[in-house]
DNA sequence: AAATAATGTGTGAACGTTCACATATAAGTT
DNA sequence: AACTTATATGTGAACGTTCACACATTATTT
């Protein structure tokens, strides 16, 4: 009844030849007659052969295959980004072991990473923005495992990828300052979170650079919703804001939405700045003006250092920073 | 230099055992006294041995993980979908090797499935909502590998947990008919996608049932900017609708954007009704009433499903229905 | 003509586990 | 005292590959 798998010792005896030339057809070994190949490929063909890649991978003691480790992609940024390190690993014949980790204790991300590294995978990524565990406590986990993080904290000696959110911040504030806003509030994302200490820090210092007093600043949790309840907190308790810096798009639209309950209009009354430009953002009502992070990018670059990593472990340890932009749309004006 | 990964006879040596007491220690199995398995942990611990799961997965043929197909996620549903089951997953002691494809061909599918099939993973689950390849030749390729759908067509003798899409159409076209609107225009899915079928049929089937005809219909690609386009068109060539029926919340942001571009405000001139129900949603300008879909759940029933059928292959194939519900907000009101 | 090199093929071992046994000791039963 | 049973441990084989060789055979050089 159950079908059986075929092994290279099935394809070699109804080959007539043996075990080793299967295998040497397989990897496209030079040394193998042509009359030979094609009579073993097509009976790969016929018995719909396929090679098993746990015993390859035993023998090989490396298993083309990369984990990586995230810590909630619900948002925009981490989804993209495993969508296009899936995308770059398939392309160089590496498969992708997911695995998400809930809250960033050090029990859960040891064990997430212990069972990656019992799977023998060749080099984990970590999607890591959160003040987690220390690197040097994951490394641990890893043993002798390439890491690369994304979106750790900025100026670590650690393989890594980042976008640099303090220009991405002052971009932002420095957009509002130059419209002539002085009173600007803030709504930051969770302060666990490296990107939204960093936007946090530069929005404090951009503003008092400017010589004005930053307003109050309320944290969200990247959700429309937690936007939404921070803007109204916001109206309540220190309400002449003229504009209003978010940690993220989503944020943003709950914001909006909290202002224009108050009959506060957006940018008449209150210019806003989001994060991210996730594609819906030139669709609010106001189209937002926001700071673009290539995520894309992040991604790609991500994955080809780790294989770097991986092929050579001597490559260089580096930080490698990307920058975001400004796009300006509609949500920001003149106060 | 290259630190030593240590294997069950390291271990062994160390605690003065056998390897085969070592796995037994590993595998909790009762037969070791009580001294041996703390001398054996303690080896362990001091070693910082893992068991390699390669090793493991080869004997036992099978590797305790799971394939997940997706046909991009860059949309809610998917990703959301996605998270669950890596979650239901992890849970229960299985791993999830993930693989995107960027076009639902035969030649990319089946790569996809064969990389899958070859890693060995027990059971193959693919969000598939899509008009790919035939469940057969799917099947083919995963040669007896059990495979769950999830989102498929409706209707089909095949192991798959599906949203009754066109109970949902019916609820948000009905909705707008009992608002007592009866020039319905739409803008669809991409129809190559079961869903977008689904409520496309049902939506012209609904209208027609109330005693009118439906209005035009366009062609979106789930994304905000399609939305906004397809209004725009809907707008230039028949533009007396006072009510709108958009297959997705993004698109249905889209619209309401080039309507209001018209002067045309929703809900006042023309209604509107999304579906998947975004968290952003609640926020829209107005908040938008939709269709809600519990991604959740298809994920979390979609993996329990499969490993039923894992562990007992006489588990009887059936469709799981879900039920989308109607959450009424602002942007629906009488014409 | 003999020595060397290149080509094609096969053999044994190894990767790190688990499974099916075999064995040894201790404990319980007739 | 002799048999059965339970407990704790060890041994050989297997999983399906690849690697390092060894061995023919043919082609090329000296």
């Amino acid at each position: 009844m159950k079908k059986q798998r075929y092994t290279l010792n099935d394809v070699a005896r109804d080959a007539g030849v043996s075990y080793q030339t299967v295998s040497r057809v397989i990897n496209d070994h030079p040394s193998v007659s042509p009359e030979t190949r094609l009579r073993v490929q097509e009976v790969i063909r016929t018995l719909g052969y396929r090679p098993n890649k746990v015993a390859k991978s035993l023998v090989a003691s490396q298993s083309n295959t990369l984990g990586i480790l995230t810590f909630g992609i619900s948002h925009f940024g981490p989804t993209q980004m495993v969508l296009n390190i899936e995308r770059a690993a398939k392309n160089l014949g590496y498969d992708l072991i997911f695995s998400n980790v809930g809250q960033p204790t050090y029990d859960q991300i040891s064990h997430a990473l212990d069972s990656l590294s019992g799977r023998r995978v060749d080099g984990i990524i970590s999607i890591s923005p959160v003040v987690g565990i220390a690197y040097e406590e994951m490394l641990e986990c890893c043993h002798d495992i390439p890491v690369v993080l994304i979106d750790p904290q900025f100026g670590l000696e650690i393989p890594s990828v980042i976008v640099d959110q303090r220009y991405g911040s002052r971009l932002a504030t420095e957009h509002l300052i130059e419209l002539g806003h002085q009173r600007i509030a803030e709504i930051c994302g969770p302060l666990n979170w490296f990107g939204a200490i960093a936007r946090h820090e530069q929005w404090v210092e951009t503003v008092h650079q400017a010589g004005f007093t930053p307003m109050m600043s309320v944290e969200g949790d990247w959700s429309a919703l937690s936007g939404y309840e921070a803007a109204r907190r916001l109206l309540k308790e220190d309400s002449h804001f003229t504009a209003l810096v978010v940690g993220n798009d989503q944020m943003a639209l709950g914001a909006c939405y909290a202002l224009s309950e108050h009959g506060r209009r957006v940018p008449l009354d209150v210019s806003i700045v989001g994060f991210d430009d996730i594609p819906e953002a030139a669709f609010f009502q106001p189209p937002l003006t926001t700071v673009r992070q290539e995520f894309n990018q992040l991604g790609d670059i991500g994955v080809r250092y780790l294989l770097e990593l991986i092929h050579n472990p001597d490559t260089p340890i580096e930080q490698h920073v990307l920058c975001p932009e400004l796009v300006v749309r509609k949500s920001s004006a003149l106060p």
